[in-house]
DNA sequence: GATGAATGAGGTTTCATTCAT
DNA sequence: AATGAATGAAACCTCATTCAT
């Protein structure tokens, strides 16, 4: 009874529901959002959405499992690209700074990003998992470098990696949360200030 | 002819009122917390909270006005005691710092701010407001400190106050947002890292 | 303790109440008008009101009696004075077409006499007293005067004294209704118009 | 690809709907009438309410403007099919006097079409509406007649038309709220004693 | 697979009434 | 007697989810 339709079909169908939901959430947040407000966004039937997804706060955590695996996938793919470690850090720096200026999607993903950042706190488990994933690939890439790097002679060897690391997440971090409230913020500017003050500091001797 | 309560029995209340809300606002953000948790958790009864305030936005909003206001203050207060510019801008960057580590009423507080802070790109209204209490306040009481120590002498002339400011709120909004979902991020030490980035910077001629 | 106050200051605390009651639910509506309108429009506390009225409804129902028994005491009284029957019959019309122009008060009155008249519909106890009361006194007011004038030859024998009983009544009361609701309605033209009407047709042999 | 049900259906459940809240409102007056009542008299739950209608007001308002609407409709209808003024006039008094006995239902929409007219009188916006509306239909639908029943000779000419449509309303309004509240008010036996009154008046030379 | 009408638990808010002072 | 803060039942309305078609 059921038209068979290709996998093919259904990924497309998942992702037009994702965008929607995407939007919405950005737009109103995780919980104001409604499932009316992406079925008027995306067009789809209320029946399709929940074929498709079992819940609504299954629809948000697909939206972010599939920003961060895409995410480390690009980056990790494109790091391996340079030899050196402050070629390596300098792309990181230039490739955040070069997502402004913004499209209205990507403000979309990183104000949900944050939220379910924030939200996470509240999730002893959900927050646990973050922590790790965290560690394990952001903390982790940056280290990698910074060891890279001190073992290479190209950095000095007195800082500590996971202090970089740090200092640079947390930084991105409040770059795009400062980007997202304020069109005005100097997000580029910013960011290639802070980028001269870490390479200064670690290339000198 | 009595029951008017003192003033200062009311303000009490709505103190009550308004750390029960701020604590089930930080435990299940503004949205998910309902009244009934704040009456729970406080144990004062829906009609008396509603006597007090007159919808749960104005509970929230008030918090936000709260925390602003005092942290505005404590700021200003205190930054004036200081004659150096470098000494300023060191006891800001330490005041911060020291507030590790965090109380619970202090996480709260500031899982709450950053929700909000986020929030408020949803309002139009909201987000201008917002930035421009950014700009008049935050904002400039860095950039004051950077002109004065520029006009002392005791910065380089050549580095834009305004970048140093952003740079410092963006750093510090990142930091409170790491150490808030991760209980063992650096939060101290990356702090007194990133002071030591911008004052040997600036201290350099 | 409690300061013993005359009676005759009772009583004039009850009438502000009452004042201040019927002002609210004509403006308002029974139901829709609270218990703090009422304390906005007369300045007296809660308290005070639930010293004097054991509830709201008993409010209405003391302001419903009120009025009744003064328009009856009215009536029976002014009445009396007339020999004739003609008289009596024209000083009724004369006496409601004169109301005419409203106070606020008086319009006020009708609004919640009215409402009440429609609401005693619902309650089986009090539509019966209501009904009784109409008997008893408004229908037996005319019909006495019918059956007086009829004995002394004034009006024509063969009308049924209640028609002419309830036909006054239900148009006095049409009358109210549409002047309450409609400014512009030619309330003295058309009682006058109703009055030569009956007694034009009573009056024929 | 399916649950699109028809517009029949929509439209019967709506109807379903305002039934349930017809007797509801009748039985306890707009204000007092839950949305869980009309829920319990009419089996249909609460969310399917306001799928067809957003608020209980609009319910309200709907269940108005239906009656409005289908009296002005059979009424503009019925009374061009007679040609004399007279006629016209007579089949006015003689329809409004056959709807007795009156059906439960007839005596809900009575009752709830009282209350709203009294309760328009405290809604300036909604007062005007209604007014201009009786004037537009009810008083001009009498006026009409008279002035072809004085045309055509029919009627004497010194009789101002809107006094007799006035005189009309008023007391066909007074004569429902009497049948209403009153199981024993002789309301064919006035109506018809009001009818030759008047018809008597008019035709005298 | 798609649709959207139906459901009802649960949320916010109101308000008559109580009662300590 | 007077006051008004406190109470909590009950109202209106929303919305995630289900399910007949």
């Amino acid at each position: 009874m059921s038209p068979i339709v290709s996998e093919e079909y259904k990924r497309k169908k998942k992702k037009e529901i994702l965008a929607g939901a995407l939007a919405c959430f950005a737009k109103k947040g995780f919980q104001a959002a409604t499932i009316d407000d992406i079925v008027a966004y995306s067009g789809i039937s209320k029946g399709a959405i929940y074929n498709y997804f079992k819940s609504k706060e299954e629809i948000y955590l697909e939206l972010l499992n599939e920003q961060t695996e895409s995410a480390n996938a690009r980056l990790a793919e494109n790091i391996s690209k340079f030899s050196s470690a402050e070629e390596k850090l300098e792309y990181l720096f230039d490739l955040y700074r070069d997502m402004s200026p913004f499209s209205q999607e990507r403000k979309d993903r990183i104000t949900v990003q944050l939220e379910f950042t924030l939200h996470s706190s509240r999730d002893e488990n959900l927050n646990r998992i973050l922590n790790e994933r965290g560690k394990k690939f952001f903390l982790k890439l940056i280290t990698d470098i910074m060891e890279e790097g001190q073992a290479a002679g190209e950095f000095r060897p007195d800082t500590d990696p996971s202090h970089v690391s740090g200092l640079f997440w947390t930084f991105m971090d409040g770059a795009m949360l400062h980007r997202v409230i304020n069109e005005e913020y100097p997000y580029k500017t910013i960011i290639d200030y802070v980028k001269s003050l870490v390479l200064q500091d670690l290339k000198q001797e």
